[in-house]
DNA sequence: CTTCCTAATTAGAATAGTTCTAAAACTAGA
DNA sequence: TCTAGTTTTAGAACTATTCTAATTAGGAAG
């Protein structure tokens, strides 16, 4: 996922375009979110919002995180390894990789995963999760 | 998933044969999650539980359920769309399919999707959870 | 600027699903 | 039958998340 490095003008930009009050907390948030954090989790965002901006509760991050993933500015994921709901700057459909060893999440690309489906033909399918699990040599 | 319908013989030997102490309450529960279920989760369990046999307690159905599954008897899988984890009688590589409609959950099986993909060599896939959302007309 | 209104933030309570704790009840072997 | 190890159990604890209700902030109108 190419790392973009927004300015808070762009960020705030990109809020008002998906119709989100460009509140202070949400700027902030968003320049971790969208420049920085790698498939992060709402305790993760919330830990950097107590190490880099002004006292934020864990509500307003979690709030934050709804609206997002609501306006479309980013995604959330639920994998089989975590409890915790992971969020994406990544909105492309995609797939991911999750590396057993060091426990991080990585993009795959949807046209780097060919399928070759034998399903019933009453099957409609609307959307398909694909997490490969293993480890980066 | 074919559908056995076992004695509470047969399930007592496959308990022996995979070292878990058939109790009572383990075959009862067996009953139900390897000859009746269909992808149960665990107040699912209890539930029949609490209907069909004598007292039981919570603790024990997620006693019995974390016994089975670490014997390999049967399989725990956690989705995309809920929180609770889902018990699976088929311990068999295979993917599935989510019935937005009617939340149900139903078995592919391995050979039914080919993948041909395009990963960078030093991804080692260990497995791949595939999990197709949409609807059965 | 003020005023007013709505939307956002907040602390803390509540919830859901699951796991843990420690005591009581079983069970298999000796 | 005794005994040591398992299993079951009720209830507490835990984790991630959502809800509640009060407070604060922001933004258009005047
Ligand atoms: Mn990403
Ligand atoms: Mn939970
Ligand atoms: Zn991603
Ligand atoms: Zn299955």
């Amino acid at each position: 996922m190419k790392r973009k490095n927004y300015s808070s003008e762009e960020i705030e930009k990109k809020l008002i375009e998906k119709g989100v009050q460009p509140t202070l907390q949400r700027i902030a948030l968003c320049q971790y979110i969208l420049c920085v954090a790698d498939h992060p989790t709402a305790d993760e965002v919330f830990d950097w919002a107590q190490k880099n901006m002004a006292k934020i509760s864990q509500a307003t991050v979690y709030n934050t995180l709804g609206v997002l993933t609501d306006s479309g500015l980013i995604r959330a994921f639920k994998f089989p390894h975590t409890e915790k709901i992971v969020y994406d700057c990544n909105i492309e459909d995609h797939f991911h990789f999750f590396d057993e060893k060091s426990g991080r999440i990585l993009d795959i690309e949807a046209d780097s995963v060919k399928l070759n489906l034998d399903l019933p033909k009453k099957y409609k399918v609307n959307s398909i999760d694909i997490v490969f699990k293993g480890e980066i040599k």
